[in-house]
DNA sequence: GTATTCGTCAATGTATACATAAAGAGATGC
DNA sequence: GCATCTCTTTATGTATACATTGACGAATAC
């Protein structure tokens, strides 16, 4: 599980939580609009804590604040998501070549190593639910091996912009054979301390995804999710 | 002049802008504390507006909003420099190999080449100051041509953050003359349309220039700034 | 029928009053 | 003398009232 109780303390950040889930679960759907006041009372709480929330998430690209036209829940097109995924590349391959720099010991890469295990576990077993959070436990951990603190939060939110796209291409993909391999050649390289090969392993690595994704959403013509 | 006018309409619209302003020109020093009520009086508003304001800079990373303790002026460290001079280094080279594959006329890419004839000129006149203004136009022209919004923005936001250092530093590097040739190097190779090249080129020519002021900061012992 | 203007109204932006909770001072016990 | 507990203080968090503004539609002129 990735997913660490949110704990809340003031309404505003309560009002972040639930937001970003809602979102995520498409409860608000993607494209859709909605007023301040509207939020406020679905969440039991006043415009003010909504507003600052409604901030935030801009902040983090999840919403277009749109003044007098409600506020807009961001879909996703084919080109933001290359974008996306362009930017995740270099930066998890920046990661992965500190990572491999910092020497890390065995013990230190085992939790790297555990995910892969589990990954090819999930395929074996055709657990595709089980292969994407261990994929995404995988990338997770790896970026924060790169011990880049704004890396992590750049990422974070860009994986959080693409969170409903992978909901929804998680079952029409190919099975993901050949990504176990360059997870292991990936954490091989780590290990040694070969940042080059580090990130350049990565780097091919996610631009394939990548493209792999973008035929994806062609061929099913989704253009905003 | 990369400053443009900040029209601004809304009072909290005003506030982020005096606030950032008043950061980079350290009137707001680094490693401060304020109050709410404080900023609220010194820019004649309510707190509202103003704690939106800080809302966005605290997501821009130019602040820390710590509750009851006032929100203090994020300092730089060394280490954040690296950090934030490491994914630069990525993000321009992504933008610089986009910029190679789209396949710029020379008219798109006049731009780019007056910025190093201003360099070359600033650099023959020994005006440092002018040098770093067309170093800077340079550098958002080419990010610009990447084509990229969310590089755009993401490499807006760290540049702002070491906008401080650049200040400091400024006057106490070697004179770029070695720059200028990277620059003339990776002009050429968008122009040939050369993405690899291009990549590599500002990728050598940044992380040389990360070192260059990590070293610097250490030297003189700016550890805070 | 179409375009332009003006008025209305609803949604946001701002101020303010109030609730809450954390930090610090002071007192009290040992 | 030191620690702990409580009380006070004060900054923040939230609700609400109010001001502002821009979108939309009705009305009028052509």
């Amino acid at each position: 599980m990735m997913t660490s109780a949110p704990k809340t303390q003031s309404s505003s950040a309560a009002a972040v939580e639930q937001l970003r889930s809602q979102i995520f679960t498409g409860k608000l759907g993607a494209g859709t609009d909605h007023l301040e006041s509207e939020l406020a009372e679905a969440l039991g709480m006043s415009r003010t804590p909504v507003r600052e929330a409604l901030l935030v998430l801009e902040g983090q690209g999840l919403v277009d604040v749109r003044p007098r036209k409600g506020v807009r829940i961001k879909p996703l097109s084919p080109a933001d998501m290359t974008e996306i995924y362009d930017i995740l590349t270099e930066l998890e391959s920046l990661a992965a070549a500190n990572a491999a720099r910092a020497g890390y010991s065995d013990t230190e890469l085992s939790r790297l190593s555990v995910t892969v295990d589990e990954m090819d576990r999930a395929l074996r077993q055709n657990d595709l639910d089980a292969w994407a959070q261990a994929d995404d436990a995988f990338h997770h951990e790896l970026v924060r091996l790169g011990n880049n603190s704004r890396v992590q939060s750049i990422v974070g939110m860009l994986s959080d912009q693409v969170r409903r796209a992978r909901l929804v291409t998680l079952h029409m993909r190919p099975l993901p054979t050949r990504s176990n391999e360059d997870h292991r050649k990936l954490l091989a390289a780590i290990r040694q301390g070969d940042a080059k090969t580090a990130h350049r392993m990565h780097h091919v690595h996610r631009t394939a995804a990548k493209e792999m994704l973008i035929q994806l959403l062609r061929k099913h013509h989704l253009n905003s999710l």
